[in-house]
DNA sequence: TCCACTATTGCGAGAACTTGCGATAACCTG
DNA sequence: CAGGTTATCGCAAGTTCTCGCAATAGTGGA
């Protein structure tokens, strides 16, 4: 089944729009922002209105094509869902992002589990810090 | 030497403006929105432009006096950097809330210091999940 | 292939900040 | 306790994202 079909299957639709925000975030490596989004599709359909791009990342990320987590302090950004999850390390002296494997992280999501019963998504925000070479 | 001694000191100075936003980090218990900050603010003192309670939350936090939180995905918490660190739980299906202490964070702590160098904050941003009460 | 239903769109307005700028007022110095 | 320096302010405009609404266009069924 395509992915328009899963789509129609649950009771949405498959508009041009959305197929450029899948493909878009396709073409993306990583992860991106919804402005950076917005900007690839109007360069070639300014018609398609900015408010239409976030609408259909919300959209997506409900029908599990799309997830999104926080890097910085303010933006947030998209990916696809079905790229190996990690966890990011963000220097907050020199803006340094890094890659951590969820493995990492796994046994404070156990203890979290455990102690508080709270399943913890820890790839969803970006641990803030002082990097190695920032630090004294 | 006094809170406006030690800016003063600093080549910073301090306003009228700046007390108050100090005052009202001091009668807010936890952490509370710039927005709600010039909201009692600006019930006394209309004149004071909300820019100005931005620019002197961010100075604050400069100096030492404030730090932030993320809680959810769009708001900035503030509060005051004297208040004992902890960090916080929120439930992305119900939205509660929880604080948890420091300690239950330290392991992983001490394992990307260990491992990466990195000294992280794990008190500025929450971590995102499912708490007991919404998990099936 | 045509139709009725309604999910989705574009647009305008609004919320929550951010930023540039000229005016104001802290503050240090003498 | 004036006077000059400049941090800080208020204001206006800009940015980024959200929301309500009427028009549009995917869809499933006839
Ligand atoms: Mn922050
Ligand atoms: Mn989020
Ligand atoms: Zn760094
Ligand atoms: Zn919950």
């Amino acid at each position: 089944m395509s992915v328009a079909d899963e789509i129609r299957s649950k009771g949405r639709r498959m508009t041009v729009q959305r197929r450029l925000v899948l493909d878009a975030l396709h073409r993306a490596r990583h992860h991106t922002t919804a402005e950076e989004i917005a900007r690839q599709i109007r360069a070639r359909h300014p018609q398609i209105d900015p408010s239409t791009v976030y609408r259909n990342l919300e959209a997506l990320e409900e029908l599990g094509y799309v997830t999104h987590t926080h890097l910085d302090d303010r933006v947030t950004r998209w990916h696809r869902a079905d790229v190996e999850r990690h966890g990011h390390l963000v220097c907050r002296s020199c803006g340094s992002e890094q890659e951590i494997p969820l493995r990492t992280l796994e046994p404070l999501g156990r203890r979290l589990r455990t102690e508080q019963g709270f399943r913890a998504d820890l790839a969803h925000s970006a641990i803030v810090g002082i990097c190695r070479e920032c630090a004294p």
